[in-house]
Order: structure tokens, then sequence, then C-alpha cells
DNA sequence: GAAAGTACTTTCCAAAAGGAAACTACCCTG
DNA sequence: CAGGGTAGTTTCCTTTTGGAAAGTACTTTC
């Protein structure tokens, strides 16, 4: 009797699939270079205008930020708001939506903490 | 008095910035397609082969794999035992320090699933 | 000695991501 | 009407990422 081999599948239970496919979405919808910069930033000062940020997040250019913001917009994780102020305004805002990311912020920062301080000492 | 403005910084509190950096190290650390489901499976079945992960991670190729085993190891999340079995085998295992990631992908598989039934309904 | 298995590496290429700089367009102030 | 601020878009370019296919090397089985 021979160990049964080929094609053999560990993780290919229904529970595996639907977590491996969850952090496919979530990370895909967070992915690239700024998402979670721009996240952060509106979850602490809400309500920030394009230039805002553009000072805000620090190494970011404006194609980045437009392509960024727009993405986000579309997940609706932030909303995109025209005020008819004199000079018209755009305000970007984390929604109701976008703050329930706040807890995998949390872990992530928690963590990288973490990393840093069992590398370094 | 008009309101201040230029070169304002709403998140340069220190707290913000180690935050930050935080992340970054946490999101470059497990960047690329592949490392969170390297990682998950060897949460699953520890003590996998090359072969074994090949076959358990859908569409991964063996260069791919090779490249992100590496990354993985010289960050210490996973181990590399070579076993001096008749046909030398090697074994891939998640480490007590790679366990340490299970709340941040349990948080992202969380948000994950949350994700599609809002907006599935 | 050919086939098949383990564990990779190498080469070659295509697509995606990201950035600098310039440009549009409109408004207000001096 | 020049200067500066708002909010972007467009172009062009480089770097990064990822994948397919083939090759290496060594071993066991038929």
């Amino acid at each position: 009797m021979k160990a049964m081999k080929k094609k053999a599948v560990v993780n290919n239970t229904p529970v595996c699939q639907v977590r491996m496919q969850a952090i496919s979405d979530t990370m895909s919808i967070l992915s690239g270079k700024w998402k979670f910069h721009i996240l952060g930033t509106l979850i602490e000062g809400d309500q920030l205008g394009f230039m805002d940020l553009l000072r805000e997040i620090e190494g970011i250019g404006s194609k980045m930020l437009s392509k960024e913001l727009q993405d986000l917009e579309s997940n609706h994780l932030i909303s995109r708001t025209v005020k008819d102020t004199k000079p018209i305004t755009v305000k970007y805002a984390i929604t109701k939506h976008g703050k329930t990311l706040t807890p995998v912020i949390d872990e992530l920062a928690k963590w990288g903490i973490a990393y840093r301080q069992s590398v370094h000492g």
C-alpha cells in the first residue's frame, strides 16, 4: 500500500477557497503604493481637498493621487463632493464603509511595529 | 485674520508617521501576488514540499514559487529544511514568527467576506 | 536506459505600475 | 494682466512584476 500522491489538495476545502478569495479581493481593492496612506490620512483629518492630500502624502504625484482617489471612490471607501465655494473646491472624505477598514489597518500597523521590534531588538 | 494655509500637515504627528511606516513595512514584506496564498497554505498543512506547494497553489509557476519562498524565508516567516531522504526532499513550514500573521490574515479575510456581502447583498 | 519524480534556475518576454514634467482650465487678488 | 491657488489630465518614460517554457541535476523505478 503506497501512500496516495498526485493532485493532492490540502487547502481546497470550501472554507479555504472562500478565505483565499476574500483575501485576494481585499488586497486587490487596497493594491498599489498609496491606498493605505490615503485612507489613513482621510481617517485622521476628514474633509481634505486634492491639494491638501498632495501635501499630506509625501512623495505622491498628482497623477497617482488622482487615480488612487478614483479607485477608492469607485469602491465606495471614500467620497468626493464638489463644494460650490468661490473658487470651486472638492472635498474628499472617508465613508462609513471606508471606516470598516480600521481594524484591518490597525492589525497591519500593529504587526509592522512588532516586526520592527523583533528584528531590531 | 485669515486661516493659515500652505505646508499644512494633518498627519505628521510622530504617531501617524510610525504607523504609516509600519504599514509600509508590513505591505512590503507581504507584497506580490502569492505571499498570502503561500502563507495560508503553510498555516493549514504544515510541512509541505516544493512540488506540493506547486500543486496546492493553483496558477503559480515554479519561478514565482521559488522567489516568493526565498522572500518569505529571508524574513523568517517560513522555514526551509532539507531532509536527507532517499531522493533528497525539502520541506517548507511556517515559523512561530510567521504564525503571528494570523490575526492580520484573519482581518483581511473577514473584511473581504463582509465586502462581498455588502456589494452583492 | 527511458520515464518519472524532486527541486529548482534561467531566459525571454509582455503587461502593469509608477513617476516627472508639462499642460488645461477656471477663479481670485493685487 | 501677471501671479498664485484650485483640481486635475496627458504624455512619455523607466522600473517592477509576473508568467511560459525550457533547462539543470540528481535519483529511483520499471
